[in-house]
DNA sequence: GAGTCATTTCCAC
DNA sequence: GTGGAAATGACTC
């Protein structure tokens, strides 16, 4: 069983927790520390809080809850999922701090549709790192797992609109 | 304005 | 296995 370094990160009202590995990779990640535990078991991973390790991610993700522009981006991480979900995970990557699409133009650069870009925005299992927040309804904000507050809030940090 | 279909994945039967 | 539903949206009547 592979050890895998927790962070928990509470600032600003969030609770942000993320796994990495001895390559200072990211497996997962969450607003919900208990529940990247649970992620991280059923991957076969043993979690380990130790805030020793990711220094360098952890100053990034505090400085970007309260809401200075960093670049998550460059941040190693996993993607593990299907072809299609990889390809959903590495566009939405690519949306610049503070700028939204919708679902309709993220499907178009897939060649795919908007129900099913949503499908693969759920299954995300890195929040944060792939911005899925900054994928959002034509009409309407559109969904998020676990809590929509959660990317009305994320939004608001990032363009600092009331 | 309401109804329908497209695309991919998950969940319950 | 199969059928319905889910982070939507575009098209038709």
């Amino acid at each position: 069983m592979k050890q895998v370094f927790v962070n928990i990160v509470t600032i600003q009202g969030f609770s942000f927790a993320f796994g990495l590995n001895e390559e200072g990779i990211v497996l997962a990640s969450s607003f919900n520390p208990e529940t990247l535990k649970r992620l991280l078991k059923e991957d076969g991973y043993e979690p380990m809080v130790d805030s020793s390790q990711g220094r360098d991610i952890r100053t990034m993700v505090e400085k970007y809850f309260k809401g200075e522009k960093v670049i998550l981006e460059r941040i190693p991480v996993l993607m593990k999922g299907t072809d299609f979900q990889i390809k959903v995970w590495e566009q939405t990557r690519k949306i610049p701090y503070g700028k939204t699409i919708t679902y309709g133009e993220l499907a178009k650069k897939v060649n795919s549709s908007p129900r099913a870009v949503g499908m693969a925005l759920s299954r995300n299992r890195i929040p944060l790192f792939i911005p899925c927040h900054r994928v959002i309804g034509k009409k309407g904000i559109g969904g998020f797992t676990p809590d929509v507050k959660i990317k009305r809030d994320l939004l608001k940090l990032e363009g600092g609109k009331p």
